[in-house]
DNA sequence: AAACATAACAGTAACTATTACTATTTTCTT
DNA sequence: AAGAAAATAGTAATAGTTACTGTTATGTTT
């Protein structure tokens, strides 16, 4: 019932900055490398916690890899594509959201989020 | 170079039945125990390396889960609502294609696959 | 039809991303 | 300052998946 205090932790706060200082959409254990570098000690379960957490409570994304889970600083409206080749997440603005209202309508579904996601090959991978 | 040659094997084909007879988007542990109804001394891994083969011929699609992998034997373009309370993939349809080629054309990447996942609670769910 | 090459198999061990556990530390309230 | 419990570091456990190994099934060539 009551609503769960969360406490301030140095980590918690560490571990989002790196993800929103960078584009890569990291995997947990590129969370945990990053952050060692300011917190040397820090422990990879408390990494894959406080990552739950923040995506809990909304500050930021859960995204899926082909095995595993990343994350996005990113919180606004946006979509993806990923390349097949080198890995690596784009964030693209394809979808207008407002599809999603009439067909909730039509099924009697109550839609909570979406997630669009491309994959083929990049620019700087069809070049090379 | 040379093609791999790909042999018949009743267990392939099998798992392949299994997979295209349900609709729920089973995953590899829920074929695993309805294909050994019929073939009660397959083994696990037999299981899972046919689904990877018959995903990589194009017989069936792989779909994530929040942790899992699970397989759809509807290969035709089609979308997927999942439900959050009771887990269920609901087939939709809901994008039209067309819109993914002025992307392509817009960033220059080519597009290989793309997939559209909406979450929520369902019908039968708002309902109970 | 028999011999051959190797794809596929069953059974099991290993791997890896993630979660659970536990004793200790940190944070916040009184 | 003292107390309650959220959070932590370190480690063990879990679970989905893949790798390995000796054997069997399949398709091809004599
Ligand atoms: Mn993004
Ligand atoms: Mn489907
Ligand atoms: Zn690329
Ligand atoms: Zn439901």
């Amino acid at each position: 019932m009551e609503p769960i205090k969360q406490r301030y932790s140095h980590q918690r706060e560490t571990i989002l900055q790196v993800v929103q200082s960078t584009l890569v959409h990291p995997n947990a254990d590129s969370v945990y490398k990053e952050t060692r570098k300011i917190i040397p000690n820090i422990s990879l379960g408390t990494v894959y916690r406080n990552l739950n957490q923040l995506v809990e409570s909304g500050r930021i994304l859960k995204l899926k890899d082909e095995a595993m889970v990343r994350y996005d600083g990113n919180t606004g409206q946006h979509d993806h594509f990923r390349c097949s080749k080198c890995g690596k997440w784009y964030d693209v603005e394809l979808i207008d959201q407002s599809i999603f209202k009439s067909f909730a309508e039509k099924h009697d579904f109550r839609i909570e989020s979406f997630n669009l996601e491309l994959a083929g090959t990049c620019k700087s991978c069809l070049d090379s």
